[in-house]
DNA sequence: ACCCAGACTTGAACATGTTCAATCCGAGGC
DNA sequence: GCCTCGGATTGAACATGTTCAAGTCTGGGT
């Protein structure tokens, strides 16, 4: 993972890395602001924010190599040179692990996302080379990946994309693709209304791949990138032709479902 | 919840639900035969049924009272007048409870849906029955019902419909939107193709609506009413469009998508 | 130098899902 | 009537996520 995160540092929107960002940090001033959840409070010491990060750190190298469920908070704080109980001042629940490495993946992944992008103008393209981005960066965890996806699945839970309406990995995600579309040749030709749907669409359809993904069991997430080859064309050919008279009904009635009861779901105002 | 499950077991197209589907069972034929996933062994005496059901009974009370994680496997066990091992011995996790009740709740919306749909044959308003119904059936559950989603998202589980492919409660409600297809007046007109992959394609409809639902805290869940209402027709209306002539490449681009990607996924065979 | 507030840290205690060796019990064989 | 066998049942022990009252450390005010 730090591979990623090694190369990175270029774009203006990322320059993360994740682990310390915060507060008065040196560096990376575009930083993540999110990375402080589900603590107990806001670092307030350089040794809290060193602290936060170890367990992180440790806690994702353990689930790695053994899995979620199999990792137990104290083997983390055990490994980690903590207590449990300083473990939990910092990740109010084991969930939260979760989700702090959810938000870095996240960033790690629209970095290389945006360096990929570079050059490519092609809209379909575009989109494919962000979602196989996401599948790259992901591939590491995908064993305790189910993680993740329950959690997402969970509408009690705050650490739910669908549910929680600031969630700062969703907004990353979907800025990423805004940029996807607005950095293609398709862009200009757009309705306008449509493309301002359509980031929050694409990232929807991120989803759905995650969603194969994680019960993707072949050997490299194989079929998953196939899915994915083969299911981002159409994607974009469904969005090309919508710019096309037959289709302008059928798209209108789309538009207004998906702004009436799709958007506001997860958290976009339902204005037109 | 029983008046529903009591009223089923008329139609000639089911019958099959292999779980067991070994040894012969005793009584019960069109009933569901699921009931005894989870528990070690296969149940042998009568009185070892009444136990089962008494258990899985008590838990679905107290899960409804005080939500499922309030809910201790201590509690139902206490409630339910047997020790906590018992019901350790039918169900072996506290999962397995859900999967209990989720089997039984699809042979009651089954049921209720199939009672509903007698006598109206327009395709559009036969598939808003059936998904209206799943909702009227779910209503009562829906406070503890993120836990059915959950179990459904992690792929680990071999409680998840999406991956378990022999899962006996996806069976019968894919074959409920068979019925809602070939009962109505579109049937005849589809390609018989695409009417072959519809009814697995309609069930993951209704997972979507099932996640709308699951994130849903409208009183009544009254916006995921509104949210059929208005999707329904409009896959109605896609599914009928499919049959005209522009529509052909794209119909013809996404049914191979569906068939090569989609299907073998939740346990259909790829075979054209 | 002292003290204080508050961030940080600790580990034992707690709650609850899960396991398991031991026991109970009823039907069938003798 | 007694024995035996295996399904059914028990409850204490265990594993692990979580809490919390108490202790430690640090920087700033006096």
């Amino acid at each position: 993972m730090d591979d990623l995160a090694a190369t990175n540092g270029t774009n203006g929107t990322s320059g993360t890395d994740g682990t310390t960002g915060a507060a008065g940090a040196p560096e990376a001033p575009a930083a993540p602001p999110a990375e402080v959840r589900g603590s107990r409070a806001q670092p307030k010491t350089d040794k809290s924010e060193q602290t936060r990060a170890l367990i992180l750190e440790t806690a994702m190298r353990l689930f790695q190599e053994r899995g979620y469920e199999k990792t137990t908070m104290r083997a983390i704080a055990a490994e980690a040179g903590v207590s449990v109980g300083n473990a939990y001042y910092y990740f109010s629940s084991k969930e939260f692990l979760i989700q702090g490495f959810y938000d870095r993946m996240t960033y790690e992944h629209a970095a290389d996302a945006r360096r990929r992008l570079a050059g490519t103008r092609d809209f379909a393209e575009r989109l494919e080379i962000a979602v196989t981005s996401w599948i790259d960066c992901a591939e590491p965890y995908h064993e305790f990946a189910a993680q993740f996806f329950r959690t997402a699945a969970d509408p009690a839970s705050s650490l739910s994309p669908f549910s929680n309406e600031s969630h700062p990995a969703r907004a990353t995600a979907v800025e990423l693709f805004r940029e996807v579309l607005t950095g293609s040749e398709l862009a200009p030709k757009l309705d306008a209304e449509l493309a301002e749907l359509l980031p929050d669409l694409l990232w929807l359809n991120l989803m759905i791949v995650v969603l194969y993904w994680v019960f993707d069991r072949t050997p490299d997430t194989e079929r998953t990138r196939e899915y994915v080859r083969r299911s981002t064309p159409m994607v974009a050919r469904i969005i090309n032709l919508s710019r096309y008279r037959v289709f302008r009904p059928i798209v209108r009635d789309a538009k207004g479902l998906i702004q009436d009861f799709i958007l506001p779901t997860i958290g976009k105002s339902a204005a037109k």
